[in-house]
RNA sequence: GCGGAUGUGGUGAAAUUGGUAGACACGCCAGACUUAGGAUCUGGUGCCGCGAGGCUUGGGGGUUCGAGUCCCUCCAUCCGCACCA
């Protein structure tokens, strides 16, 4: 019998199903291992065979740390809210449920084929209301807490409310900067709706009339990661800035804390850059300009050195000081180039940055140490939403201050000394100050120092420390999310749980669960389509909140919820929790570094802070998987004639004959490049009938082929996609090769973070791996091989290095090269022809992690009643590997010029010896002055003339 | 522009600490068995050279007895961020 890998797989997925080997318990003596995927969202077109690859990388690790003795939690389960469904919906009327649901079943049929080692039991979906309810549950956990920013931790509300009654709010520094200093006396004064109204400045989940990111083209809000170059990450639709009622999630309290925590954590430097990139810590002072009049500008700088260097100063042109400052004179042109810049989409500022506007206000600032008059400007290079949305404009240190400066003819102060040329800023950070009072001769750093110690002394600033991350905006108008535990009571918001809110008590338990709707169609005035349905919104005391919760919230636990998945008293349990702890590998894309990830992380501080968790990152090891692209094949289609296909070496050559100029552009001017299946092409080779068949377009193509018949394609990477006609499926693959080689050929094909095209060729190699060991125990002619004959010296030493090596690879991640390390041990026990029991029953638990039906085949082969997944992984014996002599290398100043076998136990006194008395070293040695001899145990040895 | 990474045969790639570069596989070449091969097996395969030998890890320089690996510099590609004060 050959190796039939379609009855084996078949036979042991079944087993394994009705064994439920892969069930795994929350009480265990071994220590225990938590080894995630990202877990997908289940969308329409299905898996390609690039999915797959982290999937199966972290099953080999799971898989191998089982052998290992260890408690592995290895859950899998499905981001199922999302925008897409609901897109599909509004268009074909279909539930977001109901294709949610066809969804997942296929992409379970398409896992299930690849032998993954999911404890299905505990799946789960962001959609179900037994889960979502505890999405709600930590909502309300995050609306009902602030942060203390003296511990640094997330408190509960009640607790600042007794500080309130007691102390007044004046050492506590509220996070949104317009809240007046109130004491004890003050606050029992407020009315409660403006003592709820204060409080909501404090809350982690808070709403509030914010600039948001407005998609008209999906109809709904994004958050900040959801945007990218000034277009919605999904879809492509442009996004514009609006003030709208909006929760957000205060995650800029967590900013330093979410920094800081990243060195500890075994991520990519890539990723942990990217992170620190998004939270984008600066440091530098907070100065304050007066005006001549009244008013004063407000702005963060990291360059406090700097400061006798402003020669003028600018506002952001939405500045909330413009219209006070701007003098009758400049009315008119400030309010032309305001209505300029609000003309101008996100898109058109970002692709057009280095342009040069901006329009002086007539406003005069007074410098604070010298006195000096200084220009205010409006200009869109500066942001509204970082720092103060005020700069102080140095030409001769900042590139962008001096280009705004020669551009407006403003005169530039040099401070630098013979450092600033006069045609470009000088922003080096090293270098002593000039033309700067107090701060003359101090060396850039020092300057800052004291700067900043003047600035403090004068009253007129502060140090400050300031962040590019914005609170998360965490409202969409959509209808296939979380519905908010959030009731209005006299236009306030009360979570359902809160005795103020005059409702019913069925009202108050969660889930609030979604509706039914008969329309996705938006609500009014920019609300989602919850609004429409006033059955739903309206409850005795008041409306729902008719928004929906964000994509991100039910991703950013759900590693929490597999630990304890079907509790309905708490998110998880505690005794769960502090079993499992944190994630030890977290294997996904890249994609998610400042989203998912951050958010997460932040989430879990939140539940550690009020006490729900014991641990406070989630994700201890990430490895990022690359992705696998299509490879895609085109054909050449003759424009005037659409029914002539012309193969890639003859286009000129059919020009030519065709009397059609061959010029430079003459194949893109004649020729159109179609995208063809890659699966109707053999390498770049055509199948020509299959393509006639394809489509009912190309039945009566014509093709001119290559001189020996062939019809050749050009190739090309691209991302895999049905549009693009490169997608490959992983069932097909399965079918025809099975899935243990198809696992395996994913690993073979490189190191798993590094992308690459998916190349169907070279999956045969890996097959005939495959059945070569099938070979070792089996034999067509003869049948079962495995004798339990002693093995020999050199067959225990092939298994026991491959143990060692395959060992140390997996555990770093080199699964590649550890199946390099089977296909060595397969030959070299092929060829030493051993069938040996003693052999093959170790080589059999080392290959199941990549290989688990065939190796769950041969294990039981071998006499075994229980799984191979049960077994232990072997012990490497040193003593086997070991080898009596080696062959050394021996050169002379790095040059090979002999070489020498020598016992391994061999001293530094025999080696210089036994080369000496080498008659080819002796030759080249003749007439030189030997100088030493460098003996590399194991490796080489060179001779020093 | 800033930040991160990568650069090794025809191809995917190995080389864990500086120690025989190119393991393993694809592809290709030759041979065996075959009616046949897109099956299987054996051998060969970095480049130049008939050969001895020489050259070779993006280019240039350096440290070292010895560099793919460490340092400097330049180039190329990919990813992320981008008027962040």
């Amino acid at each position: 019998m050959e190796y039939n890998f379609q009855s084996i797989e078949q036979q042991w997925k079944k087993y394994w199903n009705e064994k439920e080997i892969y069930k795994i318990s929350n009480n265990s003596d071994k220590p225990k291992c938590y080894i995630l995927d990202m877990f997908p969202y289940p969308s329409g077109a299905g898996l390609h065979v690039g999915h797959p690859l982290g999937y199966i990388a972290s099953d080999i690790y799971a898989r191998y740390k089982r052998l290992k003795g260890y408690n592995v939690l290895h859950p899998m389960g499905y981001d199922a809210f999302g925008l897409p469904a609901e897109q599909y919906a509004l268009e074909t009327g279909q539930h977001p449920a109901v294709t949610t649901k066809e969804n997942i079943t296929r992409y379970r049929e398409q896992l299930d084929k690849i032998g993954f080692c999911y404890d299905w039991s505990r799946e789960v979906r962001t959609s179900d209301p037994r889960y979502y309810k505890w999405t709600q549950w930590i909502f309300l956990q995050l609306f009902h807490s602030w942060y203390d920013r003296q511990q640094q931790k997330a408190r509960p509300i009640k607790e600042l409310i007794a500080i309130f009654s007691a102390e007044g709010n004046q050492n506590i520094l509220c996070p949104e900067a317009d809240q007046p200093v109130f004491n004890a006396a003050a606050w029992q004064s407020f009315p409660a709706h403006e003592q709820r109204a204060i409080l909501m400045k404090y809350r982690l989940a808070y709403l509030s009339h914010a600039e948001v990111w407005w998609c008209e083209g999906l109809g709904t809000v994004l958050a900040n990661d959801e945007v990218v170059n000034g277009v919605s990450e999904r879809g492509g639709f442009p996004v514009v800035k609006k003030k709208m009622n909006q929760w957000f999630l205060r995650i800029t309290e967590y900013a330093d804390r979410l920094l800081g925590a990243l060195d500890t954590l075994d991520w990519s430097d890539a990723m942990k850059e990217m992170q620190r990139n998004w939270i984008g810590k600066s440091n530098g002072a907070q100065v304050r300009f007066a005006l001549a009049n009244e008013h004063a500008i407000e702005v963060f700088t990291t360059r406090p050195d700097t400061i006798f260097g402003v020669d003028f100063m600018v506002l952001a042109p939405e500045h909330e000081l413009v219209p006070a400052i701007t003098t009758r004179e400049q009315q008119e042109a400030v309010t032309q180039y305001q209505t300029y810049v609000q003309s101008r989409s996100e898109r058109e500022r970002i692709s057009e940055v280095k342009q040069v506007t901006g329009c002086f206000t007539g406003a005069y600032a007074i410098h604070p140490f010298s006195g000096k008059q200084i220009p205010v400007w409006i200009s869109e290079y500066v942001l509204a939403g970082y720092g103060t949305g005020a700069i102080m404009a140095v030409p001769a240190g900042d590139d962008r201050d001096h280009a705004f400066a020669k551009h407006f003819n403003i005169l530039v102060t040099n401070i630098f000394g013979d450092h600033y040329n006069g045609e470009n800023a000088y922003s080096d950070k090293q270098g002593t100050l000039t033309n700067s009072d107090f701060l003359n001769g101090l060396e850039i750093s020092v300057a800052s120092e004291a700067a900043i110690k003047a600035i403090e002394e004068a009253g007129i600033g502060v140090r400050k420390v300031n962040y590019k991350l914005r609170d998360a905006g965490f409202s969409r108008q959509r209808y296939w999310g979380e519905p908010f535990p959030i009731i209005y009571q006299d236009n306030i918001p009360y979570t359902i749980d809160e005795p103020e809110l005059n409702i019913p008590d069925d009202l108050r338990t969660l889930p609030v669960t979604l509706p039914e709707v008969d329309s996705y169609r938006p609500g009014p005035e920019g609300q989602g389509p919850l609004a429409n349905i006033s059955e739903w919104v309206d409850t005795p005391a008041g409306p729902r909140e008719t928004n929906t919760m964000p994509g991100y919230a039910g991703s950013s636990w759900y590693f929490l919820r597999y630990m304890d998945p079907h509790n309905d008293t708490a998110f998880a349990g505690r005794a769960a929790t502090d079993y499992w702890q944190q994630v030890d590998l977290y294997v996904g894309g890249t994609e998610h570094a400042v989203g998912h990830l951050l958010y997460s992380r932040m989430w879990t501080k939140v539940l550690y802070d009020l006490g729900h968790l014991s641990f406070d990152e989630p994700f201890k090891k990430l490895v990022n998987q690359g992705m696998i692209q299509g490879s895609s094949r085109f054909v050449y289609r003759y424009k005037n004639d659409r029914n002539v296909f012309v193969s890639q070496e003859q286009r000129t050559a059919f020009l030519e004959r065709n009397n059609i100029n061959t010029g430079k552009q003459a194949l893109e001017n004649n020729f159109d490049k179609l995208h063809v299946d890659v699966s109707l092409v053999d390498g770049v080779a055509l199948n020509i009938e299959g393509f006639k068949q394809w489509k009912p377009e190309f039945a009566t193509a014509q093709f001119i082929p290559e001189p020996d018949g062939q019809y050749i394609c050009t190739a090309e990477v691209e991302k895999m996609s049905k549009s693009k006609y490169n997608v490959v499926n992983p069932d097909d693959i399965v079918a025809q090769y099975g899935a243990d080689t198809f696992r395996m050929y994913e690993m073979f094909l490189g190191p798993i973070d590094v992308s690459k095209p998916w190349d169907t060729k070279g999956i045969e190699g890996v097959h005939r791996f495959l059945k070569k060991l099938w070979r070792l125990y089996y034999d067509v002619q003869q049948g079962w091989q495995v004798t339990n004959d002693e093995p020999s010296a050199e067959e225990l030493r092939s298994i026991h290095k491959t143990i060692k090596k395959t060992g140390e690879d997996i555990e770093r991640f080199a699964f590649n090269t550890a199946i390099s390390q089977f296909m060595i041990c397969v030959n070299e026990l092929t060829a030493l022809n051993c069938h040996k029991h003693a052999v093959l029953e170790p080589l059999t638990i080392l290959i199941a992690p990549f290989a688990p039906h065939l190796a769950e085949e041969l294990w039981h082969q071998l006499g075994y009643e229980t799984s191979v997944l049960d077994a232990v992984f072997p012990a490497v014996e040193e003593t086997y590997i070991a080898e009596q002599s080696k062959k050394y290398p021996v050169a002379i100043n790095g040059k090979t010029r002999a070489e020498l076998e020598l016992p391994t136990d061999t001293t530094q006194e025999q080696v210089e010896q036994a080369v000496l008395a080498d008659a080819t070293v002796q030759k080249w040695l003749e007439g030189k002055a030997l100088k030493r001899i460098i003996y590399v145990k194991g490796r080489m040895i060179n001779i020093v003339v």
